[in-house]
DNA sequence: TATTGTTATACTCTATAACTATA
DNA sequence: TATAGTTATAGAGTATAACAATA
């Protein structure tokens, strides 16, 4: 088993980095990954993990994770318009995965809530071990996978926003 | 500044690991990482920098990369279907960015190749400072942009397939 | 017959605009 | 009036099926 990471070593090129160096490589380094991103993105979405698609898996994450958001909230964090979080709540509901109640505090408002068998489905998911990524990561050592889970909080951290 | 990477430590946690943990935790990690990816994308889906769309930019850097590919070709490398690749390629052309020539061993194949004009709006991609992803990525340390640029090489593999 | 790419068509996801209900 | 969410409609991206050209 080799490696996940390349081995050459980038500290020569930032000894002698000037601010310009910098700011191309950065930008460089965002193109790439936008590019990354793109491209993996379509390999996850030929597949439905757990009959979710991945929109709908990771707003029920969110709902999971934001403990009942109201529908803006959720858009907000899913970054969709309102129309289209309505469209993706309306058939996480259809299936059962989660309600949606009308605040009582604010009529307007509507909080989405996870359900049982949502919390099931996102535990499923969690544990899925064909799914396309899970096969490229499979039995890699756990130097390549600590990188990884550096990798996917990074990610996460991007997503989010930078506010540290 | 702060590391943009966690400082938390995963190593006592892999010490102690059985493969049973680690076929959960690679599913968990594969599903972080798809959950992650798919809003970053809608995210990076939101601008058209320097013109293009996410799979055009996608797809002129692999004919640039590939060196005058195949339709066929680089279809595979954006795991996109035929059709889908020649909407994308036949949007390219009409914006003057590659070429598209019917190859003259083999009258069935056509061969896409990148123009002056494209590789200089590549240039433009890779230097731009404002998108999203620079934005979030501006003002790292050296030390976290290389261990940045080792994940995009990680991401890259993940998406190209680890034939390893 | 098999293969490469295109055309025709439909589906999914998301957006904007207009609307309803509530504040 | 302003805000939260929905409905109506349209656009982008991709897929499958059927086809044309070539091998």
């Amino acid at each position: 088993m080799t490696s996940i990471l390349p081995a050459e070593d980038t500290a020569a090129v930032r000894l002698q980095a000037t601010s310009a160096v910098v700011d191309r490589d950065e930008a460089e380094l965002a193109s790439r990954l936008r590019l990354a991103v793109t491209r993996l993105h379509r390999r996850l979405r030929q597949q439905a993990d757990g009959g979710l698609t991945p929109s709908q898996a990771s707003a029920l994450a969110g709902v999971e994770l934001l403990g009942s958001p109201t529908l803006g909230a959720l858009a907000v964090r899913e970054s969709v318009q309102p129309p289209s979080m309505t469209r993706i709540v309306g058939a996480l509901e259809e299936m059962g995965h989660v309600t949606r109640v009308v605040d009582s505090s604010d009529r307007r408002v509507v909080r989405i809530t996870i359900t049982p068998a949502g919390e099931a489905v996102l535990r499923h998911i969690r544990s899925l071990k064909n799914a396309f990524l899970a096969d490229r990561l499979h039995g890699l050592d756990p130097a390549d996978r600590a990188a990884l889970d550096d990798l996917a909080a990074l990610l996460e951290r991007l997503v989010d926003g930078d506010e540290s």
